[in-house]
RNA sequence: UCCGGCUUAGCUCAGUCGGUAGAGCAAGCGGCUGUUAACCGCUAGGUCGUUGGUUCGAGUCCAACAGCCGGAGCCA
């Protein structure tokens, strides 16, 4: 019988280039295969030697089995160490031991590059995180951050699935921005290092963040999003903080409140979704050895609705709890990090949206609520991370932003072109942004958020 | 930036009342009839974060500094 053009597919790919994945996952027992990869350990006896090796497809690896009187085996078996690069030929069988279904029977071994034993810091055993972040540019070799960085991956593409399935358009905001007013906190400057004025004509900055851009954006095509870097330059330093991040901001024209927090919603359910149908090795990995609750809660928190109440009736729920607040808590507070951890882990133990705050303590271009007191906020709180995104329906109404921004003690002659969006065919609209590692941290259960990006920069720290 | 903690072998850690340093893993060598972070034996490996102080004597007590970790603030 012909080759469907599936198998004719399949087998070109892993003909040329098999990645592991493929031979582990679709490899027929008898079918003869070159796997390339990198050990991750070698155990020898006097008859048969067994490689493990992993190449970044798959949380899996595949055993090669390999008699000690193969042909050169003599030759390369002290080069056979922990992070050696190999190719290994043979054919798939059955595996007679326990933990795989196949292995390669192996019949010819070369080695590409060496790795030393005495220098190569990574070994077939734990190591801290600690340790690992010193040296970041090896730590994408180990099972954690192979499963980290395949989640992350996973994450981004289904972000954009998400938005692109529901109608937004993927656009691109400016890094570089001149807009230092839009109270988000403490800013990069960006400066020639050749020219001795403004390169830009004026003081510029790293962008904190693509909203007002965004919003520009959603006035010609509807529904749009950023996935871009985001700088801030406070002094932070905790496990939730980075000074470069990636954040995700949709902003939708015709969207109130209520849409925006039905859109928020299913975003996060879509990853999980996504999470699990892409990556259930790496979550089983990551629910053993990270977090033995992450499957749990990522269960939970993909099939529970979210809890929605108003900033009124948090504070009603915090004053009535049997706890002693570090801060204690009045209306008109802002919610500090023992209170929202309350709400989302022990009170209602699922993720909460949190909406209506005072407009005391939020930004200028959030909309204001026909009470005269709150304004259309939206915070969404997770078990273990708090804060995961933020959001509003933003004020159209020009005369109320106005009065706003200078009720605020702020310029108007500053906010000119952000005020004509709504000059000009204002129309209600609502967005949020999304800090995308810590999306990252809540479907893989690491709890530092310098673990899940490749290379973190925060205070201090920008090696590698 | 504030509060607390930690820093001893390549890695993870122990080190009692102040008396000159220990284990497991990794490495090297040898053994082992198919292992699963294999196992067994042997060998080698340390300026105890830095500087100063107390003391006859400091890994141990004190101070400053540095780095890291946890928490807080700020935020996503």
């Amino acid at each position: 019988m012909a080759p469907s053009p599936r198998q004719l597919e399949r087998r070109t790919v892993v003909g040329k280039h098999a990645l592991l994945k493929q031979i582990l996952e679709e490899g027929q027992v008898g079918e003869r295969f070159t796997a390339r990869g990198w050990l991750r350990s070698h155990r020898g006896s006097k008859a048969v030697s067994f490689l493990v090796l992993y190449d970044g497809s798959t949380m899996k690896t595949l055993q090669a089995v390999l008699p000690t009187d193969t042909p050169g085996y003599e030759e390369v078996a002290h080069q056979l160490t922990t992070g050696a690069s190999v190719v290994v030929e043979g054919v798939l069988v059955e595996s007679p031991g326990k933990g795989q279904r196949v292995e390669l029977k192996a019949d010819k071994v070369a080695v590409l590059g060496v790795a030393d034993a005495d220098t190569y810091p990574l070994q077939k055993k734990g190591h801290s995180m600690e340790f690992l972040r010193s040296i970041a540019h090896l730590r994408a070799r180990t099972n954690v951050f192979g499963a980290v960085f395949r989640v992350r991956a996973t994450l981004a593409q289904a972000t954009h699935r998400f938005f692109g399935d529901r109608g937004f358009h993927y656009v691109h905001t400016p890094i570089i921005t001149a807009s230092d007013c839009e109270g988000a906190g403490e800013m990069f400057e960006v400066k020639a290092t050749s020219t001795k004025d403004h390169f830009f004509g004026r003081q510029a900055m790293l962008t904190v963040s693509g909203q007002l851009n965004a919003e520009a954006l959603a006035y010609g095509l509807g529904q749009v999003y950023t996935f871009g870097p985001t700088f801030r330059a406070e002094n932070s330093n905790t496990s939730r903080h980075l000074a470069e991040f990636w954040m995700i901001e949709p902003e939708a024209a015709f969207y109130d409140i209520h849409d925006d927090m039905d859109l928020a919603e299913a975003y996060l359910k879509a990853l999980i979704t996504a999470v699990f149908e892409h990556n259930a090795d790496d979550i089983d990995f990551l629910g053993k050895f990270v977090d033995k609750q992450l499957v749990q809660t990522l269960e939970s928190t993909r099939d529970q609705t979210f809890e929605r109440i108003t900033y009124t009736d948090a504070v009603d729920i915090l004053t009535k709890a049997k706890r002693e607040w570090e801060f204690p808590v009045s209306w008109g507070i802002d919610l500090q990090s023992e209170h929202e951890r309350f709400l989302a882990e022990e009170h209602f133990k699922r993720p909460v949206m949190i909406t209506a705050y005072p407009k005391e303590i939020k930004a200028f271009y959030m909309f204001n609520n026909d009470d005269d007191k709150t304004v259309a906020a939206l915070d969404v709180l997770v078990p273990r991370i708090g804060e995961i995104i933020g959001g509003s329906q933003r004020e159209h109404r020009l005369d109320r932003l106005e009065s706003r921004i200078t009720a605020d003690g702020m310029a108007l002659e500053d906010y000119s072109w952000y005020l004509d969006l709504n000059r000009f065919g204002a129309v209600p609209h609502a967005g949020f942004g999304l800090g995308f590692e810590r999306a990252v941290m809540f479907c893989t259960g690491m709890t530092n958020i310098r673990d899940v990006v490749p290379f973190p920069r925060s205070v201090g720290q920008a090696a590698f």
